[in-house]
DNA sequence: ACCGCCGGGTGCC
DNA sequence: ACCGCCGGGTGCC
């Protein structure tokens, strides 16, 4: 049985140790109103954007979070009645060049917040600006202070952004046409200066590293300060739900039901007159603008997201009504209908569900024949290809999912194909179907108009969880049609795919169909619903899949993640422009009304955004309050680590080669070559922790690691293959110099430094054509650039030598046997960063008979599954024990099956030992968490938690923190390595 | 008058 | 535009 889960992603996962730049406050000197605004604990700067962005539509747009006001001018927009834009009184307005106007090539549109032309900058001052404009000097917003009677002309007032360095080229340039800038900034119709003066340069953007966790505590804050005005009502779901929802999901589905239902009007509109007001910009229209019917749910992960959003629409159908239940004749007579499987017809046997617990996520072993529609033995067969490593690209051979009508029978989704099936014949070509049947009264009563399905869109790796999720909280009788659609053969038929109730399908396939289908089917439906899971996916702007999310036509839009905003205020533009809230569909307007003001630390932006995130989300943190008690109460855990003492032989060889390993670093030391040689010194470290670990471990291919300088390129590649495979596998920091990230795409240079391939090929980009190594300074080319071959199992173990045992295993042993004795139902984790490691442990735990699992990445995504469910499943002879390689699987990988933990060997980021910590200690564990940490004394490992706590130190005490420049990184480099071998 | 002044025509870029 | 600018009409007091 089993979906199996892709480890496929399409998105770009959270990473920890990402770089941020936090704005300190500002104060804004002003006579009279000495305010000192606090500063928002928020805010951000990512800075890996530039190598992606190839912008399009904004102007002036990077670096604009350091960009200061360069002063402001009057201006005047002229030609008003040859256009039909109209603006009112201190209206915002958009500048726009015009370089292809006939009669000056210098013009300078004028829209407003409509993007309707008002008129253009008198020709004068438009020659001047076209300049600023081109080249991206400055960003120049204007605002009308009178502009709602004029005829012909009308003022308008300018303000000049920019980056420091293009301040005095701007102002020139107004000089050379006679314009001089007044400082400060001209609101509105009084002029009143704010950040003027020498306060001004407070702006400075003092960067910080962040994990994130840290920055989601940040955005949390933004919450703090709201009021509780939201009585945190709660709704009970329909009946169609199986599950008992926790309170706070009562409370999830109440808020989304409201607001689906809602006729509000949008935040920062209201009604004057016959018009409709946006407060922001003091733009008017006679048209409602609309309700915003949906939201962003950003939930922390673990609270079922997923289970809200099915509880929603099932309870929230349409007209407010919940999704209709089948009586008990009209299920009988299901229970008898033929299903179109793939060309085969065969009878389904209704299976039975009594699952209310709460559970959620792949873990869910029992969610077999839990909907009466599915043969459980053709469960097993939904299968993904995904031996390929690249994320997006992973096409399945074998499912296949649509759904189109029949005469009164929907024959629907959840399809797949197997062998035997393949061969049967197929009565209709086109899409495949299986899956339930709905008599077309039940499920498509609706008059043809009505909307009625939710388009769920995901990535590849939590579709199977949706489909679990979907069987197990659904109840049997409810006749839900669902359609996976994805796969080469998915329907093209709009029709088939608006008769559903819910479709899913993953960004990958939105994206597809939109860039290359002439006409997509998904987007000529009109949605009930979309809801986007991982919203973050789409926080990039100029990505395909933003647009191709943004064009879907929805009635009530969803946004659901974990971290809205994830690296910086810019990734929420993506969200509400999805939610279709005016005016931040376009981009300059929610740069100018908010984030702008609040990178620079203005209050009043401050205080919209906090308005704006109050109307549009949802969030609880596993520590939110709901009625005085926690939405989550976890189980404890409890961290322990544990010393080991060497043997004498074990600490015999440890001394050898930690002696040897220490003159040839010290020589580097005093060469000064220490980061020239940083592969080298890492190879010196592993194998002294590998040596912690077990003897066995040091292997021979290690050992060579004195350069012997060799001609033979091939040799050289083998070295530099070699030396980046250390570092990676080293564990020790994974991330780029460059973007201070884990690293993306790995390549090594000649001078055996890793970094992200788009990291250094921007760097030799940028530096042609005497690119150096941004760590060593040798100079480097492109064609260098070794990349990383596929991943082997490591075979770094010498293969002959007979099993031993070590000082590790043993403690390891003595607990778990202890632990068994005491409670053999009790499952455990074993956590190592060296496969072979874990091998060896393996042996041992056999020899004890223990039953075991093992999860690393050499598995293919089947065998994962099957260790995964092998472990979690309760049964009594299932595995007690999971050796697991610290890096294997993503942040959802769930094992709350075990409650102790044994981590073999430290991890050189403490948020990594964190992460893993995290799958077992999480939503659905019901016991205390007791975590070892075996630690060999007066080894390189004590020295590593040295540097876990210097690590944490330096996190926990982020802001104000300057963002570590090259140098800093190696002087960090240095001293860790110092650290590390006690130097 | 190679001016001033008047008043009509006219009007973005 | 209840402006400015243009160019034609006009010209003592």
């Amino acid at each position: 049985m089993s979906w199996r889960y892709s480890g496929a992603r399409c998105s770009r996962i959270p990473r920890v140790g990402s770089s941020w730049n936090f704005l300190q406050s500002v104060q804004y000197g002003r006579t009279g109103n000495p305010s000192i605004f606090s500063s928002p604990d928020i805010l951000f700067k990512f800075e890996a954007d530039h190598i992606l962005s190839n912008d399009d539509s904004m102007s002036a747009e990077e670096d604009l979070e350091s960009s200061v006001l360069f002063g402001s001018l009057k201006g005047s927009v002229v030609g008003l009645r040859y256009y039909t834009g109209v603006v009112n009184n201190n209206e915002m307005v958009a500048l726009q060049r015009e370089p292809d106007n006939q009669y000056d090539h210098n013009a300078v549109k004028v829209n407003n917040v409509n993007g309707d032309q008002v008129g253009h900058i008198k020709k004068e001052l438009a020659a001047a600006l076209a300049f600023i404009m081109d080249r991206k000097l400055a960003r120049i917003e204007g605002i009308v202070p009178y502009g709602a009677r004029n005829a012909f002309i009308m003022p308008v007032n300018l303000s000049f952004w920019g980056s420091q360095e293009n301040k005095q080229a701007v102002l020139q340039q107004m000089q050379l046409h006679g314009f001089k800038l007044a400082p400060g900034f001209l609101l509105a119709s009084s002029q009143f200066n704010f950040a003027s003066g020498p306060n001004m340069k407070a702006s400075v953007i003092p960067a910080v590293q962040m994990t994130t966790e840290q920055l989601k505590t940040e955005f949390d804050k933004l919450f703090e300060d709201l009021k509780e005005d939201d009585k945190t009502q709660m709704m009970e779901p329909s009946q169609a739900l199986g599950t008992v929802l926790l309170p706070h999901q009562k409370h999830a589905l109440a808020w989304m039901v409201s607001r689906e239902n809602s006729n509000e009007l949008p935040p920062f509109w209201e009604q004057r007159n016959k018009l409709y007001y946006n407060t922001l910009t003091n733009f008017a229209e006679k048209e409602k603008p609309d309700t915003i019917r949906g939201g962003i749910l950003a939930d922390d992960m673990g609270l079922g997201k997923t289970l809200s959003v099915i509880a929603l629409l099932l309870t929230n159908f349409h007209g407010g009504q919940p999704f209709p239940i089948a009586k008990a004749s009209t299920k009988l007579k299901k229970e008898s209908v033929d299903v179109e499987m793939y060309g085969e017809t065969s009878k389904h046997s209704k299976g039975k569900k009594e699952n209310p617990t709460n559970s959620q996520g792949p873990s869910s072993s029992q969610t077999s024949s839990k909907r009466p529609k599915r043969k459980p033995g053709k469960k097993a067969k939904y299968t993904y290809s995904s031996d390929s490593e690249n994320d997006c690209q992973i096409i399945p051979q074998k499912i296949k999912a649509s759904a189109f009508p029949e005469e009164d029978v929907f024959a629907v989704a959840l399809s797949w194909e197997t062998p035997t099936e393949k061969k049967k014949s197929k009565t209709q070509k086109g899409p495949s179907t299986t899956g339930s049947s709905i008599p077309k009264t039940l499920s498509s009563s609706t008059s043809g108009e009505q909307r009625r399905t939710t388009l769920i869109i995901c990535p590849l790796s939590v579709l199977s969880n949706w489909i679990d999720q979907f069987e197990q909280h659904v109840k049997p009788e409810v006749q839900l049609n669902i359609c996976v659609y994805y796969g080469p053969e998915r329907s093209q038929d709009p029709n088939v795919l608006s008769q559903q109730d819910v479709v899913l399908t993953t960004y990958t396939v939105v994206t597809h169909d939109y860039t290359r289908k002439t006409d997509s089917p998904l987007h000529k439906v009109k949605w009930l619903r979309v809801v986007l899971d991982e919203g973050h996916t789409i926080r990039n702007p100029n990505a395909q899949q933003t647009k191709a999310t943004h064009s879907l036509v929805a009635e009530r839009r969803w946004i659901l993640t974990g971290t809205p905003i994830q690296n910086s205020l810019k990734d929420l533009w993506s969200l509400l422009s999805f939610l279709k809230l005016k005016p931040f569909t376009d981009r300059e307007w929610w740069h100018r009304t908010i984030q702008r003001p609040v990178t620079m630390g203005d209050q009043g932006g401050l205080s919209r955004l906090q308005a704006l995130i109050k109307n549009t989300t949802l969030r609880r943190t596993k520590t939110t309050k709901i009625k005085g008690k926690p939405v989550l109460q976890l189980p404890g855990r409890k961290v322990f680590i544990q010393h080991i003492e060497l043997s004498d032989e074990e600490q015999r060889i440890y001394n050898s080669v930690r002696d040897e390993g220490k003159a040839v670093i010290n020589k580097y030391f005093n060469e000064g070559t220490i980061l020239t040689n940083y592969a080298d010194v890492l190879v010196v470290l592993v194998r002294l922790r590998q040596l912690c670990c077990h003897p066995h471990l040091v292997s021979s291919s290690l050992t060579s690691t004195a350069s012997t300088k060799s001609g033979a390129p091939g040799e050289l590649y083998e070295k530099l293959v070699n030396k980046m495979k250390i570092v990676l596998s080293s564990g020790s920091d994974e991330e780029c110099a460059i973007c201070l990230e884990s690293l993306n795409m790995p390549v090594i240079t000649h001078c055996a430094h890793v970094f992200c391939k788009p990291c250094i090929c921007q760097v030799i980009h940028n530096e042609q054509p005497n690119a150096k190594c941004p760590l060593c300074r040798r100079e480097i080319s492109g064609g260098d650039l070794v990349e990383c071959p596929e991943e082997e199992s490591d075979s770094t173990m010498k293969q002959d030598q007979k099993w031993m045992s070590s000082s590790k295993i043993n403690a390891l042993l003595q607990a778990l046997i202890k632990q068994r004795n005491k409670d053999p139902q009790v499952k455990s984790i074993v956590v190592s960063q060296f496969t072979g490691f874990l091998t060896l442990i393996e042996t041992a735990i056999r020899e004890s008979g223990f039953i075991f699992t093992r999860l690393d990445g050499s598995l293919t995504q089947k065998k994962r599954t099957e260790a995964i469910q092998s472990f979690q499943s309760s049964d009594a002879h299932s595995p007690t024990i999971m050796l697991l390689s610290l890096k294997a699987g993503g942040v959802g990988l769930n094992l709350t099956a075990a409650s102790r933990l044994y981590l073999m060997d430290p991890a050189w980021n403490p948020a990594a030992e964190e992460q893993c910590f995290d799958r077992c200690h999480r939503l659905g564990q019901t016991k205390d968490v007791i975590i070892t940490k075996y630690v060999v004394k007066d080894s390189v490992e004590e020295n590593m938690l040295k540097i876990q706590d210097k690590k944490r130190e330096v996190a926990a005490g982020a802001f104000g923190t300057k963002k570590p420049t090259p140098s800093e990184i190696k002087q960090a480099r240095i001293a860790e390595i110092k650290t590390l071998v006690d130097l």
